[in-house]
DNA sequence: TTAAAACCCGAGTAATTACTCGGATTTTGA
DNA sequence: TCAAAATCCGAGTAATTACTCGGGTTTTAA
Protein backbone atom coordinates (compact mmCIF):
# COMPACT_ATOMS: atom_id res chain seq x y z
CA UNK A 1 0.00 0.00 0.00
CA UNK A 2 2.16 2.39 1.59
CA UNK A 3 5.41 4.01 -0.35
CA UNK A 4 8.80 2.01 0.95
CA UNK A 5 10.96 4.91 0.22
CA UNK A 6 11.96 7.69 1.95
CA UNK A 7 9.84 9.98 3.56
CA UNK A 8 11.84 14.25 2.91
CA UNK A 9 12.21 15.05 6.29
CA UNK A 10 14.57 18.13 5.52
CA UNK A 11 12.93 21.56 4.16
CA UNK A 12 15.58 20.83 1.27
CA UNK A 13 14.37 17.19 -0.12
CA UNK A 14 10.62 18.15 0.60
CA UNK A 15 11.32 21.21 -1.72
CA UNK A 16 12.58 19.22 -3.94
CA UNK A 17 9.57 16.86 -4.21
CA UNK A 18 7.31 19.51 -4.62
CA UNK A 19 10.00 20.59 -7.70
CA UNK A 20 9.42 16.84 -8.94
CA UNK A 21 5.82 17.06 -9.15
CA UNK A 22 5.51 19.98 -10.45
CA UNK A 23 8.17 19.37 -13.01
CA UNK A 24 6.17 16.35 -13.91
CA UNK A 25 2.94 17.89 -14.14
CA UNK A 26 4.41 20.23 -16.84
CA UNK A 27 6.05 16.89 -18.63
CA UNK A 28 2.34 15.50 -18.62
CA UNK A 29 1.15 18.14 -20.24
CA UNK A 30 3.48 19.28 -22.65
CA UNK A 31 4.40 15.14 -23.59
CA UNK A 32 1.62 13.66 -23.39
CA UNK A 33 1.31 9.94 -21.38
CA UNK A 34 3.86 8.65 -23.89
CA UNK A 35 6.69 11.15 -22.86
CA UNK A 36 6.04 11.23 -19.44
CA UNK A 37 9.29 9.29 -18.50
CA UNK A 38 10.92 9.51 -15.34
CA UNK A 39 14.87 10.58 -16.95
CA UNK A 40 12.61 13.38 -18.53
CA UNK A 41 11.08 14.53 -15.13
CA UNK A 42 14.45 14.28 -13.36
CA UNK A 43 16.10 16.82 -15.92
CA UNK A 44 12.58 18.86 -16.16
CA UNK A 45 12.74 19.50 -12.19
CA UNK A 46 16.84 19.79 -12.49
CA UNK A 47 16.73 16.78 -10.35
CA UNK A 48 18.74 13.39 -11.01
CA UNK A 49 16.68 10.55 -11.49
CA UNK A 50 18.02 8.74 -8.32
CA UNK A 51 16.64 11.70 -6.08
CA UNK A 52 13.52 11.08 -7.87
CA UNK A 53 13.82 7.26 -6.97
CA UNK A 54 14.26 8.49 -3.25
CA UNK A 55 11.22 9.85 -2.98
CA UNK A 56 8.91 7.97 -5.22
CA UNK A 57 8.74 3.98 -5.43
CA UNK A 58 8.05 4.01 -9.21
CA UNK A 59 6.90 6.26 -12.03
CA UNK A 60 3.17 5.83 -11.35
CA UNK A 61 3.74 6.61 -7.72
CA UNK A 62 4.76 10.11 -9.34
CA UNK A 63 1.53 9.97 -11.45
CA UNK A 64 -0.67 9.21 -8.72
CA UNK A 65 0.34 11.90 -6.92
CA UNK A 66 -0.27 14.99 -9.71
CA UNK A 67 -3.59 12.95 -9.57
CA UNK A 68 -4.51 13.19 -6.11
CA UNK A 69 -3.53 16.65 -5.42
CA UNK A 70 -5.41 17.48 -8.33
CA UNK A 71 -8.63 16.15 -6.74
CA UNK A 72 -7.75 17.63 -3.75
CA UNK A 73 -7.73 20.98 -4.54
CA UNK A 74 -10.62 20.86 -6.53
CA UNK A 75 -12.50 19.05 -3.79
CA UNK A 76 -11.07 21.79 -1.14
CA UNK A 77 -12.23 24.06 -3.02
CA UNK A 78 -15.52 22.74 -3.67
CA UNK A 79 -16.05 21.82 0.17
CA UNK A 80 -14.94 25.86 1.37
CA UNK A 81 -17.45 27.07 -1.15
CA UNK A 82 -20.37 24.66 -0.23
CA UNK A 83 -19.47 25.71 3.73
CA UNK A 84 -19.30 29.13 3.48
CA UNK A 85 -22.61 29.47 1.86
CA UNK A 86 -24.65 27.02 4.57
CA UNK A 87 -27.09 29.96 4.44
CA UNK A 88 -27.79 30.91 0.90
CA UNK A 89 -30.38 29.44 -1.51
CA UNK A 90 -29.85 25.96 -3.49
CA UNK A 91 -29.96 28.01 -6.55
CA UNK A 92 -27.26 30.57 -5.50
CA UNK A 93 -25.14 27.56 -4.14
CA UNK A 94 -25.20 26.12 -7.66
CA UNK A 95 -24.32 28.81 -9.49
CA UNK A 96 -21.30 29.54 -7.43
CA UNK A 97 -19.87 25.94 -7.65
CA UNK A 98 -20.85 25.96 -11.52
CA UNK A 99 -18.79 29.65 -11.47
CA UNK A 100 -15.94 28.25 -9.89
CA UNK A 101 -15.83 24.95 -11.71
CA UNK A 102 -15.79 26.46 -14.92
CA UNK A 103 -13.33 29.00 -13.85
CA UNK A 104 -10.84 26.38 -12.40
CA UNK A 105 -11.10 24.44 -15.53
CA UNK A 106 -10.28 27.21 -17.45
CA UNK A 107 -7.53 27.89 -15.52
CA UNK A 108 -6.14 24.46 -15.67
CA UNK A 109 -7.46 23.38 -18.88
CA UNK A 110 -4.07 21.30 -20.39
CA UNK A 111 -3.56 19.52 -17.16
CA UNK A 112 -7.08 18.84 -16.75
CA UNK A 113 -7.32 17.55 -20.69
CA UNK A 114 -3.90 15.18 -19.48
CA UNK A 115 -5.74 14.55 -16.30
CA UNK A 116 -8.67 13.57 -17.13
CA UNK A 117 -7.97 10.41 -19.74
CA UNK A 118 -5.10 9.40 -17.73
CA UNK A 119 -7.48 9.45 -14.19
CA UNK A 120 -9.92 7.17 -16.27
CA UNK A 121 -7.50 5.12 -16.59
CA UNK A 122 -6.57 3.98 -13.18
CA UNK A 123 -7.63 0.95 -11.16
CA UNK A 124 -9.25 3.75 -8.50
CA UNK A 125 -11.87 5.88 -10.24
CA UNK A 126 -14.12 6.95 -7.97
CA UNK A 127 -12.75 5.41 -4.96
CA UNK A 128 -10.86 9.01 -4.14
CA UNK A 129 -11.02 10.01 -0.68
CA UNK A 130 -11.37 13.92 -2.07
CA UNK A 131 -14.18 12.52 -3.73
CA UNK A 132 -15.80 11.03 -1.50
CA UNK A 133 -16.08 13.79 0.60
CA UNK A 134 -17.27 16.36 -1.86
CA UNK A 135 -20.52 13.47 -2.57
CA UNK A 136 -21.23 13.80 0.85
CA UNK A 137 -21.03 17.30 1.40
CA UNK A 138 -23.20 17.58 -1.36
CA UNK A 139 -25.65 14.84 0.35
CA UNK A 140 -26.35 16.84 2.86
CA UNK A 141 -26.65 19.82 0.99
CA UNK A 142 -29.59 18.06 -0.47
CA UNK A 143 -31.34 17.06 2.60
CA UNK A 144 -30.67 20.77 4.12
CA UNK A 145 -32.96 21.99 1.24
CA UNK A 146 -35.49 18.81 1.59
CA UNK A 147 -38.00 21.01 2.17
CA UNK A 148 -37.92 22.44 -1.63
CA UNK A 149 -37.00 19.21 -3.25
CA UNK A 150 -39.72 16.60 -3.35
CA UNK A 151 -38.67 12.49 -3.10
CA UNK A 152 -35.23 12.87 -3.63
CA UNK A 153 -32.89 10.50 -2.43
CA UNK A 154 -30.01 12.71 -0.85
CA UNK A 155 -27.48 9.76 -2.18
CA UNK A 156 -28.34 9.40 -5.31
CA UNK A 157 -29.29 13.09 -5.91
CA UNK A 158 -25.70 13.66 -4.59
CA UNK A 159 -24.01 11.48 -7.51
CA UNK A 160 -26.43 12.63 -10.12
CA UNK A 161 -25.80 16.34 -9.41
CA UNK A 162 -21.94 16.29 -9.08
CA UNK A 163 -21.14 13.95 -11.92
CA UNK A 164 -23.94 16.44 -14.13
CA UNK A 165 -22.15 19.63 -12.93
CA UNK A 166 -18.45 18.36 -13.48
CA UNK A 167 -18.91 16.26 -16.69
CA UNK A 168 -20.62 19.29 -18.44
CA UNK A 169 -18.21 21.77 -16.99
CA UNK A 170 -15.24 20.00 -18.47
CA UNK A 171 -16.54 19.01 -21.58
CA UNK A 172 -17.74 22.88 -21.94
CA UNK A 173 -15.03 24.33 -21.07
CA UNK A 174 -12.52 21.18 -22.87
CA UNK A 175 -14.70 21.57 -26.52
CA UNK A 176 -16.79 24.73 -26.80
CA UNK A 177 -15.68 27.16 -24.40
CA UNK A 178 -13.95 28.83 -27.33
CA UNK A 179 -17.28 29.93 -28.86
CA UNK A 180 -19.67 29.93 -26.31
CA UNK A 181 -19.22 32.39 -23.44
CA UNK A 182 -18.26 31.41 -19.82
CA UNK A 183 -21.97 33.03 -18.62
CA UNK A 184 -23.50 30.84 -21.74
CA UNK A 185 -21.59 28.00 -20.32
CA UNK A 186 -22.41 28.35 -16.37
CA UNK A 187 -26.31 29.05 -17.66
CA UNK A 188 -26.69 26.01 -19.60
CA UNK A 189 -25.12 23.97 -16.71
CA UNK A 190 -27.09 25.52 -14.16
CA UNK A 191 -30.10 25.14 -16.15
CA UNK A 192 -29.54 21.21 -15.99
CA UNK A 193 -28.75 21.22 -12.11
CA UNK A 194 -31.74 23.16 -11.13
CA UNK A 195 -34.07 21.62 -13.85
CA UNK A 196 -32.88 17.87 -12.43
CA UNK A 197 -33.55 19.35 -8.95
CA UNK A 198 -36.83 20.39 -10.39
CA UNK A 199 -36.57 23.98 -9.53
CA UNK A 200 -36.86 25.28 -12.54
CA UNK A 201 -40.04 28.32 -12.76
CA UNK A 202 -42.07 28.71 -15.49
CA UNK B 1 -3.61 11.71 -43.36
CA UNK B 2 -4.64 8.45 -44.63
CA UNK B 3 -2.84 5.24 -43.93
CA UNK B 4 -0.29 4.48 -46.56
CA UNK B 5 -0.40 0.88 -46.19
CA UNK B 6 -1.96 -1.99 -48.32
CA UNK B 7 -5.74 -2.19 -48.19
CA UNK B 8 -7.05 -5.29 -47.81
CA UNK B 9 -8.51 -6.75 -50.97
CA UNK B 10 -8.80 -10.58 -50.42
CA UNK B 11 -11.53 -12.29 -48.72
CA UNK B 12 -8.58 -13.72 -46.59
CA UNK B 13 -7.04 -10.42 -45.42
CA UNK B 14 -10.13 -8.59 -44.52
CA UNK B 15 -11.20 -11.29 -42.14
CA UNK B 16 -7.30 -10.93 -40.43
CA UNK B 17 -7.96 -7.28 -40.08
CA UNK B 18 -11.12 -8.00 -38.62
CA UNK B 19 -9.60 -10.35 -36.48
CA UNK B 20 -6.50 -8.20 -35.59
CA UNK B 21 -8.53 -5.21 -34.28
CA UNK B 22 -10.83 -7.76 -32.10
CA UNK B 23 -7.67 -8.98 -30.41
CA UNK B 24 -6.46 -5.95 -30.22
CA UNK B 25 -9.49 -4.41 -27.80
CA UNK B 26 -9.16 -7.93 -26.40
CA UNK B 27 -5.90 -7.57 -25.32
CA UNK B 28 -6.68 -3.68 -24.20
CA UNK B 29 -9.34 -4.88 -22.22
CA UNK B 30 -7.37 -7.28 -20.43
CA UNK B 31 -3.94 -5.87 -19.89
CA UNK B 32 -4.62 -2.42 -19.86
CA UNK B 33 -2.49 0.12 -22.37
CA UNK B 34 0.36 -0.72 -21.23
CA UNK B 35 -0.21 -3.80 -22.06
CA UNK B 36 -0.95 -3.12 -25.73
CA UNK B 37 1.69 -4.12 -28.03
CA UNK B 38 1.84 -5.38 -31.06
CA UNK B 39 3.78 -8.20 -30.41
CA UNK B 40 1.08 -9.49 -28.34
CA UNK B 41 -1.68 -7.90 -30.54
CA UNK B 42 -0.66 -10.33 -33.31
CA UNK B 43 -0.18 -13.46 -30.86
CA UNK B 44 -3.55 -12.81 -29.39
CA UNK B 45 -4.81 -12.53 -33.19
CA UNK B 46 -2.87 -15.46 -34.23
CA UNK B 47 -1.10 -13.43 -36.68
CA UNK B 48 2.21 -12.09 -37.59
CA UNK B 49 3.35 -9.27 -35.82
CA UNK B 50 4.55 -8.35 -40.07
CA UNK B 51 0.91 -8.88 -41.69
CA UNK B 52 0.00 -6.23 -38.50
CA UNK B 53 2.35 -3.77 -40.14
CA UNK B 54 0.94 -4.65 -43.35
CA UNK B 55 -2.36 -3.36 -42.91
CA UNK B 56 -1.57 -0.36 -40.31
CA UNK B 57 1.12 2.29 -40.67
CA UNK B 58 1.84 1.86 -36.53
CA UNK B 59 0.48 1.29 -33.34
CA UNK B 60 -1.83 3.58 -32.54
CA UNK B 61 -3.36 3.38 -36.15
CA UNK B 62 -4.83 0.18 -34.54
CA UNK B 63 -6.39 2.12 -31.34
CA UNK B 64 -7.67 4.73 -33.37
CA UNK B 65 -9.49 2.04 -35.48
CA UNK B 66 -11.17 0.77 -31.99
CA UNK B 67 -11.91 4.18 -30.73
CA UNK B 68 -13.74 4.60 -34.30
CA UNK B 69 -15.69 1.61 -34.10
CA UNK B 70 -17.26 1.91 -31.13
CA UNK B 71 -18.00 5.29 -31.52
CA UNK B 72 -19.45 4.92 -34.84
CA UNK B 73 -21.17 1.36 -33.56
CA UNK B 74 -22.91 3.96 -30.67
CA UNK B 75 -23.60 6.70 -32.99
CA UNK B 76 -25.38 4.12 -35.47
CA UNK B 77 -27.85 2.82 -32.64
CA UNK B 78 -28.48 6.50 -31.57
CA UNK B 79 -29.52 7.61 -34.99
CA UNK B 80 -32.05 4.41 -35.63
CA UNK B 81 -32.96 4.83 -32.65
CA UNK B 82 -33.88 8.79 -33.13
CA UNK B 83 -35.03 7.75 -36.75
CA UNK B 84 -37.65 5.00 -35.96
CA UNK B 85 -39.02 7.36 -32.87
CA UNK B 86 -38.95 10.67 -35.49
CA UNK B 87 -43.32 10.28 -34.76
CA UNK B 88 -42.71 10.02 -30.53
CA UNK B 89 -42.99 12.39 -27.84
CA UNK B 90 -40.15 13.82 -26.77
CA UNK B 91 -39.86 12.42 -23.42
CA UNK B 92 -40.56 8.59 -25.34
CA UNK B 93 -37.49 9.90 -26.96
CA UNK B 94 -35.62 10.59 -24.06
CA UNK B 95 -36.36 7.79 -22.37
CA UNK B 96 -35.50 5.44 -25.05
CA UNK B 97 -32.19 6.62 -25.67
CA UNK B 98 -31.01 6.84 -22.06
CA UNK B 99 -32.14 3.10 -21.95
CA UNK B 100 -30.17 2.02 -24.83
CA UNK B 101 -27.36 3.79 -23.71
CA UNK B 102 -27.65 2.44 -20.22
CA UNK B 103 -27.89 -1.16 -21.68
CA UNK B 104 -24.93 -0.58 -24.58
CA UNK B 105 -23.16 0.79 -21.28
CA UNK B 106 -23.72 -2.35 -19.49
CA UNK B 107 -22.76 -4.56 -21.88
CA UNK B 108 -19.78 -4.05 -22.94
CA UNK B 109 -18.71 -1.98 -19.86
CA UNK B 110 -14.72 -3.41 -19.80
CA UNK B 111 -14.70 -1.79 -23.16
CA UNK B 112 -16.08 1.45 -22.38
CA UNK B 113 -14.18 1.74 -19.14
CA UNK B 114 -10.81 1.03 -21.54
CA UNK B 115 -11.70 3.40 -24.40
CA UNK B 116 -13.23 5.99 -22.37
CA UNK B 117 -9.90 7.15 -20.97
CA UNK B 118 -7.38 6.24 -23.95
CA UNK B 119 -9.75 8.01 -26.09
CA UNK B 120 -9.86 11.18 -23.92
CA UNK B 121 -6.42 11.54 -24.44
CA UNK B 122 -6.40 11.54 -28.11
CA UNK B 123 -6.02 14.97 -29.99
CA UNK B 124 -9.21 14.25 -31.91
CA UNK B 125 -11.43 14.47 -28.93
CA UNK B 126 -14.78 15.75 -29.64
CA UNK B 127 -13.92 15.69 -33.38
CA UNK B 128 -15.01 12.51 -34.51
CA UNK B 129 -17.43 12.17 -37.62
CA UNK B 130 -19.97 10.23 -35.56
CA UNK B 131 -20.03 12.29 -32.52
CA UNK B 132 -21.11 15.31 -35.12
CA UNK B 133 -23.38 13.49 -36.71
CA UNK B 134 -25.33 12.65 -33.32
CA UNK B 135 -25.33 16.14 -32.08
CA UNK B 136 -26.83 17.16 -35.53
CA UNK B 137 -29.50 14.61 -35.49
CA UNK B 138 -30.30 15.92 -31.50
CA UNK B 139 -30.18 19.32 -32.64
CA UNK B 140 -32.88 18.24 -35.38
CA UNK B 141 -34.83 16.42 -32.38
CA UNK B 142 -34.79 19.65 -30.57
CA UNK B 143 -35.96 21.79 -33.17
CA UNK B 144 -38.40 19.50 -34.27
CA UNK B 145 -40.38 20.12 -30.57
CA UNK B 146 -39.51 23.37 -30.78
CA UNK B 147 -43.23 23.80 -29.52
CA UNK B 148 -42.76 22.31 -26.27
CA UNK B 149 -39.85 24.15 -26.06
CA UNK B 150 -38.96 27.54 -25.08
CA UNK B 151 -36.03 29.90 -25.86
CA UNK B 152 -33.73 27.11 -26.66
CA UNK B 153 -30.83 27.48 -28.99
CA UNK B 154 -30.55 23.96 -30.79
CA UNK B 155 -27.09 23.52 -31.41
CA UNK B 156 -26.64 24.26 -27.56
CA UNK B 157 -29.15 22.95 -26.13
CA UNK B 158 -27.96 19.49 -28.32
CA UNK B 159 -24.58 19.64 -26.74
CA UNK B 160 -25.37 20.14 -23.62
CA UNK B 161 -28.09 17.39 -23.75
CA UNK B 162 -25.81 14.69 -25.77
CA UNK B 163 -23.14 14.94 -22.96
CA UNK B 164 -25.31 15.10 -20.23
CA UNK B 165 -26.76 12.18 -20.70
CA UNK B 166 -23.74 10.17 -22.43
CA UNK B 167 -21.77 11.09 -19.17
CA UNK B 168 -24.30 10.12 -16.80
CA UNK B 169 -25.08 7.01 -18.18
CA UNK B 170 -21.32 5.97 -18.58
CA UNK B 171 -20.53 7.34 -14.58
CA UNK B 172 -23.65 5.51 -13.15
CA UNK B 173 -22.84 1.87 -15.25
CA UNK B 174 -19.11 2.58 -14.31
CA UNK B 175 -19.45 3.17 -10.85
CA UNK B 176 -22.94 2.44 -9.45
CA UNK B 177 -25.02 0.21 -11.80
CA UNK B 178 -24.41 -2.70 -9.05
CA UNK B 179 -26.18 -0.75 -6.38
CA UNK B 180 -28.54 0.59 -8.13
CA UNK B 181 -30.96 -0.80 -10.35
CA UNK B 182 -30.79 -0.23 -14.32
CA UNK B 183 -34.53 1.41 -13.56
CA UNK B 184 -32.98 3.79 -10.88
CA UNK B 185 -30.15 4.88 -13.45
CA UNK B 186 -32.22 5.20 -16.17
CA UNK B 187 -34.97 7.91 -14.16
CA UNK B 188 -32.45 9.85 -12.75
CA UNK B 189 -30.94 10.55 -16.15
CA UNK B 190 -34.16 11.00 -17.44
CA UNK B 191 -34.76 13.40 -14.75
CA UNK B 192 -31.98 15.40 -15.42
CA UNK B 193 -32.66 15.73 -19.28
CA UNK B 194 -36.30 16.37 -18.97
CA UNK B 195 -35.55 18.67 -16.28
CA UNK B 196 -32.60 20.57 -18.38
CA UNK B 197 -35.14 21.23 -21.12
CA UNK B 198 -37.96 21.91 -18.90
CA UNK B 199 -40.14 18.92 -19.37
CA UNK B 200 -41.14 17.96 -15.85
CA UNK B 201 -44.26 18.22 -14.25
CA UNK B 202 -45.16 19.80 -11.12
C1' DT C 1 33.82 17.69 16.90
C1' DT C 2 32.26 13.91 14.63
C1' DA C 3 29.58 9.99 13.53
C1' DA C 4 25.32 8.96 11.89
C1' DA C 5 21.59 10.13 9.18
C1' DA C 6 19.74 12.35 5.40
C1' DC C 7 20.44 13.63 0.96
C1' DC C 8 22.07 13.72 -3.86
C1' DC C 9 23.50 11.81 -8.16
C1' DG C 10 23.85 9.94 -13.05
C1' DA C 11 26.34 6.31 -15.59
C1' DG C 12 25.00 1.86 -16.44
C1' DT C 13 21.89 -2.33 -16.96
C1' DA C 14 18.39 -5.24 -18.17
C1' DA C 15 14.17 -5.44 -20.13
C1' DT C 16 10.80 -4.12 -23.26
C1' DT C 17 9.02 -3.15 -27.69
C1' DA C 18 7.86 -0.75 -32.28
C1' DC C 19 8.83 -1.74 -36.55
C1' DT C 20 11.66 -3.71 -40.79
C1' DC C 21 13.08 -6.89 -44.15
C1' DG C 22 13.81 -10.53 -47.16
C1' DG C 23 11.91 -14.25 -48.59
C1' DA C 24 8.02 -17.87 -48.70
C1' DT C 25 3.18 -18.93 -50.00
C1' DT C 26 -1.30 -18.10 -52.07
C1' DT C 27 -4.53 -15.93 -55.18
C1' DT C 28 -5.82 -13.66 -59.36
C1' DG C 29 -6.59 -12.66 -64.11
C1' DA C 30 -5.27 -13.00 -68.76
C1' DT D 1 -0.80 -22.06 -67.21
C1' DC D 2 1.97 -18.73 -65.26
C1' DA D 3 3.55 -14.22 -64.01
C1' DA D 4 2.23 -10.53 -61.28
C1' DA D 5 -0.01 -9.10 -57.29
C1' DA D 6 -1.45 -9.94 -52.85
C1' DT D 7 -0.55 -12.01 -48.69
C1' DC D 8 1.96 -13.82 -44.86
C1' DC D 9 5.61 -14.16 -41.60
C1' DG D 10 8.76 -13.85 -37.40
C1' DA D 11 13.70 -13.42 -36.29
C1' DG D 12 16.25 -9.54 -35.67
C1' DT D 13 17.41 -4.50 -34.72
C1' DA D 14 17.61 -0.15 -32.85
C1' DA D 15 15.73 2.66 -29.66
C1' DT D 16 13.71 3.67 -25.43
C1' DT D 17 13.36 3.62 -20.55
C1' DA D 18 12.46 2.15 -15.57
C1' DC D 19 15.17 1.58 -12.03
C1' DT D 20 19.73 0.38 -9.31
C1' DC D 21 23.92 1.15 -7.12
C1' DG D 22 27.99 2.80 -5.17
C1' DG D 23 29.90 6.57 -3.83
C1' DG D 24 29.84 11.42 -2.86
C1' DT D 25 28.01 15.81 -0.09
C1' DT D 26 25.31 18.14 3.45
C1' DT D 27 22.80 18.35 7.75
C1' DT D 28 21.82 16.97 12.37
C1' DA D 29 22.48 16.15 17.07
C1' DA D 30 25.06 14.26 20.81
Amino acid sequence: MSSDRRVPRQARSRAKVDRLVEAAAGVLVREGLSGFNTNRIAVAAGVGVGSLYEYFPDKDAILERIIDDMASREAEAIEELLESLADASLEEVIVAVVTQLVALYREHLPLYRALRGVASLRATVGTRPGEQRVLAAVASLVERHGDVLEGLDSQRAAFTLFHLVESLAFQMVDQVAETWSPQACIHEIVRAATGYLGLARG
